[in-house]
DNA sequence: CAAGAATGCGAGCGGTCACTCGCGTTTGTC
DNA sequence: GACAAACGCGAGTGACCGCTCGCATTCTTG
């Protein structure tokens, strides 16, 4: 999946040449999977239902995905990749030098518009239910977030334990995801008191253990 | 579908005496489900798994439930009115009046020992596939319980305006909802560990706007 | 252009699931 | 004991779902 064109080593050999109009279905089918994941989950969502909406045939979409498992997986690859861009720009050893207040704006602002943007990567990260190998990659995108963060708070606070780090990580992450749901469920100016109200949480729940301060540039 | 020979009026014409054998088959079948829920969610979840775990024939399974959302209906309702129990405990005005830490102590302790003993319930409130129906119940559920949480905001600050009652009492309950999963999803220490942060993070939520100190008696 | 590969189709196959039905067994009531 | 109602069974039914297959169409390449 990963590896498309490159020969590698060992297996797989794969021959498969895609022309520019596949590219284009594989698109087609991906956001029509993100749409109906997205309004029945992932386990209710059947593939026909996706091949409908992505106006081709149930033929057409197994010419591109080896099963129903693919997809999800396809799916959630390509938003974690669009996500750890935004990270790239979100977790910077500037951003965490800020002062709380403008961390939590610059780490969460971006995020929250990516998720109300492309709210199929909440729906893949709640989703409990799946059948196995979809359980493995959705782990993956979760500690590969969950360990932005633990960075950050170790960058910010190097003498916590690594324990309480990794908790206050994961308790960080819950938080969030918690309040993105709610934001993702409102609009207009609820939604805006909703990432308000998520900061505010945020901040009583890290300013005790990261403070509130700057921390001034290293010589 | 619904309702079969139902007169509609308003009361269910319903001759179904149930003897005794039928109730704790009717116990078995809702333990059953609870356990099949929490293992594969609502949608993966096969009433032919439920019946075959509860030691009877899909046939016996059908003779207690209309269909498979039914159940899901009953064990919500159930489970529902034993955490209302533990609410009456829990939720009161000398609750209320307590101080901050103690208050959270209070109303936190019991709801974390009932989900961690009943963790269908959080299964089913975190269902986010599910048909039709479902999910009204579904919503009903947490209405019931999110009222609870409003009303001891309002007791506790009453100048707050409605507006930000709703928001703070949403999103202090979709914290906590976001802690139990870490506390479920862990034992022993961990656990507890888990359970220390919530309590962190709803009193830093909290504070600003409940007031940390307690209320005294009214003359 | 010709040939082969990639794309596209949709009826249909095997399997699972929610749910039913006919019939036998247990229980309550007179 | 007699009768009806509640309980219990499990093979079976229809619907849906993931996925396949044979064949038609479009693109690339020489």
């Amino acid at each position: 999946m990963s590896e498309s064109k490159a020969d590698q080593s060992d297996e797989t050999a794969k021959p498969r040449r895609r022309q520019a109009r596949g590219e284009r279905r594989i698109q087609q089918l991906l956001d029509a999977a993100a749409s109906v994941f997205c309004r029945t989950g992932y386990t209710s969502a059947s593939t026909n239902a996706i091949a409908r909406e992505a106006g081709v045939s149930p033929g057409t979409l197994y010419q591109f995905f080896p099963n129903k498992e693919a997809i999800a997986v396809e799916l959630g690859e390509r938003l974690n990749r669009r996500m750890l861009e935004t990270h790239g720009v979100v977790f910077t050893l500037e951003n965490a030098a800020l002062p709380l207040r403008e961390l939590l704006d610059a780490v969460l602002d971006p995020m929250v518009e990516f998720n109300c943007a492309n709210p199929a990567f909440l729906t893949l990260l709640q989703s409990s239910d799946a059948p196995g190998h979809f359980l493995e990659e959705h782990a993956a995108l979760h500690d590969s977030i969950q360990d932005r963060i633990n960075e950050l708070i170790g960058v910010r606070n190097p003498d916590l334990s690594p324990e309480r780090r990794t908790h206050t990580a994961n308790m960080a992450f819950a938080l969030f995801k918690a309040g993105l749901v709610l934001i993702i469920g409102h609009e207009g100016t609820e939604r805006e008191a909703y990432i308000a109200e998520l900061k505010t949480a945020l901040y009583g729940y890290l300013a005790p253990v990261l403070g509130t301060e700057g921390i001034p540039a290293q010589p």
